[in-house]
DNA sequence: TTTTCCACCGAAAACATTTGCGGAAATGTT
DNA sequence: AACATTTCCGCAAATGTTTTCGGTGGAAAA
């Protein structure tokens, strides 16, 4: 019976008209105590509930966010989308999720269903070849908050919250140098995306201003399996280096594959510092140090902006999450 | 402009009937190819985009799909939703996701959402003490359909998508076995899942069945710092295990950090066999062997049943997705 | 000439809700 | 008694789309 109680035929049964029961549901001050109890037990009874579709139609507004991100298989925006959903339903919000699958085309597809869908907002993580450039400005234009995080696209008309990628990469190198590392594989992600960049930036800087005489060796690579193919060449060559970093932890499980075919010790032949979410460094043996660079953390970050964008449009801002050195034993 | 082209405004700006151009956008085929034309034209124009809200309030559809998991952040749920996600979007479906915690209540919260947004069908993994059965009746019953996976409803009335697990842990008991382990320790989840019932269930059989002087000791956890916890004491006790069997990658990786931070070295000390994902086994050293269990293959087989009972609706069906064996070198 | 048929199109109801406006009755004020 | 104020409620429009039912005008058939 109550499958389909309508205000309509709440109203039919106690003669009232619809805008009275609306409003009796709601505690409207123009409604009598007497027929908002006898409206809310009929209701009850029923089991009503309001229709969201005609919600939304009349208000405009679906309470939805939509999340875009290369996969949804992948600890980091695992963590990220975690904490998203988490503050999103404290705030009566859900998410609509995509994935990207890190394909410029399906990027695109996904940001239209967000569109057609309208949701209030939308987060996303851009793929490297992004080419809805005008597509974020349209949407951003017409109302829809588009907030990136993580791997942002180079613009400023956008909120953006990243990972402190400068600090966090400046860091690593300090560390290493700390540690008087002199052979050093460097191993980067796709270096078209501005996370890559800054990353090889700072870390190329620090050394380039300090000492001279070392010099680290970059490699950039696409998925993880690139990164064991990298070290296991490297190992096998001819000046072994004598330490690995990784800017992420997909580049670490590569990197550790490689090194866990070898028979080559951690951190006593050669040693590991990797850019991480956290988890992945814990399997280890030993336990790899990181810096940590917290998805969970960034979502925090992003649905707070988020949420302060739907109260009022301001102007866009550039919100960086400090990393943390966390030792593990691979130094 | 383009903001909220409608039918209407459009049918105002070439003095037609909105019908008409509703008609004309669809082909219709009560509608000229001429006036067909100059609809298309000027909707593209004006960026015209059907509004979701009304066709779903006049439809009474969504196209869309609850989740609910315990957590998002799971490499099985991820692979698992994943996979959904992929094969829904093929069909113009879109998800929407929702944590349960592994807290009964919020789970019950979360169904509640998934009727409120009147999604068109839900996939859940219940929590160990859900208490949302009659909720799930209800759902059902009102043409809603739900499907069950991984850790399901101990009931006949819904569609169920499970890992064979009967046979997982079997095929886990004759291999460990096999290699004539005498000392064995078993570490399951939750005892009152019937994942772990009949994963128990099974594994102990095997051994009640055969070799009835190797009785291995069953042990039982809710996370991976408790599996942790378990293999820590059980190592450095009198009467060390010379194998240790997970029932899943969560239970894997609380034993293997364990093992890491104790001198034992796998599999000459002591082996391991998990059931597992497949992902976590490969990052250590030796690789770990597991009877694998597939998220995302589990994933692909739901999303076809919910598409079937979109089609019509039918009895439920109990399917199981078969497991493997994958060598690692932990035995 | 009348009937039939076809190609093309419009009016209006239906989906469920919200809300500005106004109206009637009851009560209070001179 | 005349007027003003509450109190409580209904009307109707508005949101955008789909669809049923019908209608117009012209050409072909009777």
């Amino acid at each position: 019976m109550g499958q389909n109680a309508t205000l309509k035929k709440i109203s039919v049964q106690l003669d009232l008209s619809i805008s009275t029961v609306s409003r009796a549901l709601k505690n409207h001050p123009d409604i009598s105590e007497n027929t908002k109890r006898k409206v809310k037990e009929l209701a009850a009874l029923m089991e009503y509930e309001p229709n969201t579709y005609a919600i939304n139609l009349r208000t405009n507004k679906s309470n939805v966010f939509g999340v875009i991100v290369p996969a949804i298989s992948n600890m980091f925006y695992d963590s990220f989308i975690s904490a998203v959903e988490e503050e999103a339903r404290k705030n009566g919000y859900s998410l609509l999720i995509l994935q990207s699958g890190d394909d410029p085309l399906q990027e695109a597809e996904s940001l239209k269903l967000c569109k057609h869908s309208r949701v209030d907002g939308i987060f996303i993580s851009v793929t490297p070849d992004t080419c809805s450039g005008e597509l974020f400005i349209k949407y951003q234009q017409s109302g829809m908050p588009v907030i990136f995080f993580d791997k942002v696209q180079d613009s400023d008309m956008f909120d953006k919250i990243c990972l402190a990628d400068e600090e966090a990469a400046t860091m690593a190198a300090h560390t290493i140098i700390k540690y008087n590392k002199k052979n050093i594989l460097a191993i980067f992600g796709n270096p078209e995306l501005s996370i890559t960049k800054k990353r090889k930036e700072a870390f190329i800087s620090v050394f380039e201003k300090g000492n001279k005489k070392v010099k680290p060796g970059i490699k950039f690579c696409n998925n993880s399996d690139e990164a064991r193919q990298i070290v296991a060449s490297a190992i096998s060559g001819s000046s072994r280096p004598d330490h690995i970093f990784c800017m992420s932890d997909e580049i670490l499980i590569g990197a550790m594959k490689a090194l866990n075919h070898s028979d080559l010790s951690v951190p006593d032949d050669i040693s590991v510092l990797a850019i991480s979410n956290g988890f992945i460094p814990g399997l280890f043996k030993p336990e790899i140090s990181y810096i940590e660079t917290s998805g969970y953390e960034l979502g925090k970050l992003a649905i707070k902006r988020m949420l302060e964008n739907m109260e009022s449009k301001t102007a866009p801002k550039s919100i960086i999450l400090p990393s943390r050195f966390v030792e593990g034993g691979s130094l």
